[in-house]
DNA sequence: TGAGTCTAGACACAA
DNA sequence: TTGTGTCTAGACTCA
């Protein structure tokens, strides 16, 4: 039956790089998922030398990208690059808007090739929604906030007109999480630095002026809490607490 | 959201003529996807013909094979021959193996055509399994198992050459439930004899019309009880516990 | 478009 | 082989 919670030494080694508190053992799940891919593909050790390196400098580290982009682990679905980065790098990141591949990754979730580089030393945090963002139609005086540059990194255009998506034309690159702080990169972080250096000064859009696009409304606590993904099925507590006792599951049909 | 129980009038009326208790929450969604199915198919109106007045004379009702001929509801995989003629008439059903088609039935399960026929009423339940069973070899006396016929319905041929599985002799089939009762073939002779009888014909089978076997005073105290099915998902309780309550559900990105 | 739900098919494993 | 449970991509649904 191997109903044990039997968990493989990489797994492990793995997972304990893994940053931010709880949902362990989705993260698990989605950390099995990757080694058994990577293990077929052979990408497994460049998974090892990055996580324990945290260096940019590795190789594209890909798995193959589903028709809608999505990955479902457990009974979740998400994108693969955001699942692994914010599992590794930015435990409140909350979606692929607020990351930029550098440019050396070939396998950029953005290229949308036939794989996907999920390598969290890939991605830079970017604090503002690159494209869409809310615009927020702004009168007059209201000298807020909004536009300006945040980022300690020098140039800043608030708001990329933007291109493509893939090209990576002018796109805001608002500096790597560096926000309010974020010590996670914010060193001297190895590859970040250059890439963004690269985004920074194209931007010839406008718009940017009359609309504040506010970048990501900050307090994201929101975080915590959430509405149990895809099915409900039978007995099955939450997560977490690793028990699986089937408790008081009632009927179904016997039949063991 | 529609966390709402809506349950199509259709729906409901099939599932008053469910037999048997529990399972209810289940049982709603097996019959939901057939209705689904068949409102595409145009084969509703059979099926309510066929459950409401019980008729074998009824025209097959289908829905297309899957791969290895299971079908999913909710998290449980199970044969849907089977499955509908557990809800419908037979809820004490085990397997298949139980039951038999009316002659009939041009889309019997055994035909394993495209479609398969779930019109409980085209099949028949015999009491021991046809084919396999659990062979156990037998030393001597063993109060022999000879051959003689059960079925209440004509032919029957004693362990013809047929079968050879057990490799002749003193083989005994032993097997499921009703081995002593079983008022099928009330006979006196109790299980050995007649699944051996049973274990000659099959498929094409004859036998069809023996109607008699109907409800079988289940001795079978063992339908209850189970390992939830398929997977463990976040916070969701049983089943027929309606309630999809998350209370405490502890991590898991947030995100509403 | 984004996000959640459902299940056939693919696996994995066991008898 | 057959049988049964698990996991998830793709399809679908709804906002
Ligand atoms: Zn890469
Ligand atoms: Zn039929």
């Amino acid at each position: 039956m191997s109903m044990l919670p039997f968990t493989p030494p990489v797994v492990k080694r793995l997972l304990s790089f893994k940053k931010g508190e709880g949902e362990d053992k989705w993260s698990e799940k989605a950390v099995k998922s990757l080694v058994k891919k990577l293990k077929k593909s052979g990408g497994l050790e460049e998974l090892e030398t990055a996580i324990t390196t945290e260096d940019a400098a590795t190789r594209c580290i890909t798995i193959p990208r589903s028709l809608d982009g999505r990955l479902q682990v457990s009974h979740k679905k998400g994108l693969p690059h955001v699942i692994y980065c914010r599992l590794w790098r930015w435990p409140e990141l909350q979606s692929h808007h607020e990351l930029r591949a550098l440019d050396h990754c070939t396998y950029a979730f953005n290229l949308k090739k036939e794989e996907v580089c999920v390598n969290p030393y890939h991605y830079t945090k970017i604090e503002a929604p690159a494209l869409p963002a809310i615009l927020v139609p702004r009168g007059s005086s209201s000298s807020s906030s909004g536009g300006s540059c945040n980022s300690s990194g020098g140039s800043c255009n608030s708001s990329g007109g933007s291109s493509s998506v893939g090209g990576g034309g002018g796109v805001v690159g608002v500096r790597v999480g560096s926000n309010n702080n974020n010590n996670n990169n914010n060193n001297s972080d190895p590859g970040s630095a250059e890439d963004l250096g690269s985004l920074a000064d194209l931007n010839t859009d406008s718009l940017s002026d009359s609309t504040s696009l506010t970048s990501v409304p900050p307090t994201l606590e929101s975080s915590q809490s959430f509405p149990p993904t895809e099915s409900p099925p039978p007995g099955y507590m939450s997560e977490d607490g690793d028990s699986p006792d089937l408790q008081d599951i009632t009927d179904y049909p016997g039949q063991s």
